[in-house]
DNA sequence: TTGTAGGCGTTATCAG
DNA sequence: CTGATAACGCCTACAA
């Protein structure tokens, strides 16, 4: 027995008894059959084809018109017709760093017209793996992961896993705000100069004549504080300094925390004439530090930041800092993992430094 | 003729002739081949249907692991079963306001299951409504509209429109920081209560003496301003006092052309004691403006702002401003969206005035 | 220029 | 507990 049974033609057959939810009133077949046409004929309407009489069209137009039809832009999706989707995961959507990347980022994801899916991990591994899961059903088209990570070769294993993971339905995986994963394939990174900015920083404050500089806001095993306590580091070497480890000051990178760390750091009889911070964050404690112990800025201490976020010029004093165009590097990273641009492995955009008044 | 033709068995029919993107290896069918069992059982297996023996399950498990396959959401969605889609639209994608509405919205979408759209529209009506029309061809579950409009009949009817298309895929619509609609149904809308927090912060300056108090940032035919200026009108008419609007300042939303306007009017020699900012963007102007002037904040000049952002806590002198649960704003704006709380009609959430040394 | 027929990957029904 | 079958809404090769 072949099991045929009569399909029931489309005017007639009912709606909602099994199919998916009922999110649409009219399809395309109800358009065809009201313009008395082909549900082919109708496709071809929509998708902008030439080969459709101009009157046919019209026809079709208003049938659809009236019927209120809007195209199931999930039923192309699977056809391999429809939106596909660029996703921004990152551990929190705080700070006006993440916005900046982020908001690059879906400027050129929505243009290339994709949808611009942002997610957020709380910075706990089972609900990004899920989440890349996810995406990976939905067949996104690029996955740009922001932030800094921890480091070692754990971390690096899970993320070729990601990036091998989603090789499989064809995206790409970008590292915003990441320094390259040496021996990782298929894993895109961008990220700015974070190196290259401290160690300017840093030279400003050598060539000021500083010899006792402070770096506050370190972090062991996480990229960015490591990277940017490179650049410390390296600016010191440059005048021929050596890094002494009490002053670097370890705590998370908020501003309460880094008041602590820097008032023990600036109560010290040898206290350092400079304090780098690891964020505008950071350089934020170590002003309420320094105000706590009446100690002037940058009379007494000078102060550095990085990121420059948008209120640190209105500080008293303004406050020296790092700006990195955090919305070019959202850019890149949508177009490396759009492939709109050649992936050369590892992309880094320059730094400036903003000097202000708190680091003349 | 009845056109027949045989239909190819699963595991010869070729790929990519014709078919969806290839994104994906291996499908249902390819798994359900591998593991010996049918389509049906193994859909059930990664529907966690109980009614699978353990063994065969094991044995579709293992298939599927072996296959790398992954479930096509794409296929899930046009059936009703799969991930919907919440999307969080504004004209930009800047400031700590919308960054925080947005990352409530978006706790509350995925925390449900959704995945999360992010766009902009520029503040041009062709962006939004396209955007607006693409988000229903995806039978978004909800959409939050995040932020100030122009006022007037043009738009509410817009709104109107966009309520009511939405309404034919089953998805809400909720304006978020905006105040309530009347007259057009279908809408929801949650807003942090503007009037109040402006006029609580006037009233906090007339107590504290002050009768010329100006209110800069002021545009025409914006609900944001209007409502704050509402509640300086308020606010001065709870102390007896008549708004002069030459205390009015008339600028963008931004600091630097609030500088200018509050230049002008703090120069005159019958000055407001007292400045009320849209924004804490607009107070900042206000501060510059004073400073280069030689006035002293507060003696001089008292400054108020809003949204108490970030770092306005840090500023010399702190800033006075108005607190606004813009989180809050985006997690209720997301459970009316997706219908996890009763919709009753306009919601409005508390602001608190946080007193700073700026309006002591 | 239009229609026919079949397929995309998944799920619901119903019979076994 | 499992399988055959028919949708879901759309697209396209091919025939007319």
């Amino acid at each position: 027995m072949t099991g045929m049974t009569p399909r029931p033609n489309a005017s007639s057959r009912q709606r909602g008894t099994r199919g998916p939810a009922p999110t649409s009133v009219a399809n395309l077949r109800d358009v065809a059959a009201r313009a008395g046409v082909s549900p082919a004929t109708a496709s071809r309407v929509f998708a902008g084809s030439p080969l459709v009489r101009p009157d046919t069209r019209e026809r079709v137009l208003a049938a659809a018109e009236e019927l209120g039809y809007v195209v199931n832009g999930l039923a192309q999706a699977m056809m391999g017709r429809g939106r596909r989707s660029v996703a921004f995961v990152a551990s929190h959507m705080i700070g006006p760093t993440f916005a900046a990347m982020a908001a690059g980022a879906e400027s050129v994801a929505t243009e290339q017209g994709n949808l611009f899916i942002v997610s957020t991990t709380g910075a706990d591994v089972t609900r990004e793996r899920d989440l890349l899961e996810t995406l990976r059903e939905q067949r996104a088209a690029g996955i740009l992961l922001a932030g800094s990570t921890a480091t070692g070769a754990a971390v690096d294993r899970r993320i070729a896993e990601y990036a091998r993971d989603l090789e499989t339905i064809g995206a790409r995986l970008v590292l915003c705000g990441h320094p390259a994963v040496p021996g990782v394939p298929n894993v895109l990174t961008v990220d700015y100069d974070q190196v290259g900015g401290v160690r300017a920083a840093v030279n400003h404050l050598t060539a000021a004549g500083h010899r006792r500089i402070a770096f506050a806001g370190y972090e062991p095993d996480k990229t960015t504080p490591l990277q940017r306590l490179r650049g410390y580091e390296l600016g010191l070497r440059d005048a021929g300094l050596a890094l002494d480890p009490s002053l670097v000051v370890e705590c998370p990178n908020e501003t309460e925390p880094a008041e602590h760390g820097c008032r023990d750091l600036l109560r010290r009889t040898d206290r350092p004439t400079a304090v780098v911070g690891l964020t505008d964050g950071v350089a934020i404690g170590a002003y309420r530090a320094a105000r706590s112990l009446g100690l002037a800025i940058p009379g007494d201490v000078a102060v550095v930041g990085f990121d420059d976020m948008p209120l640190v010029v209105d500080l008293t004093p303004a406050l020296t800092t790092v700006r990195a165009p955090f919305w070019e590097v959202g850019v890149r990273g949508a177009r490396l993992a759009l492939g709109l641009e050649e992936a050369t492995g590892h992309v880094e955009l320059p730094t400036e430094l903003i000097v202000r008044q708190s680091a003349p």
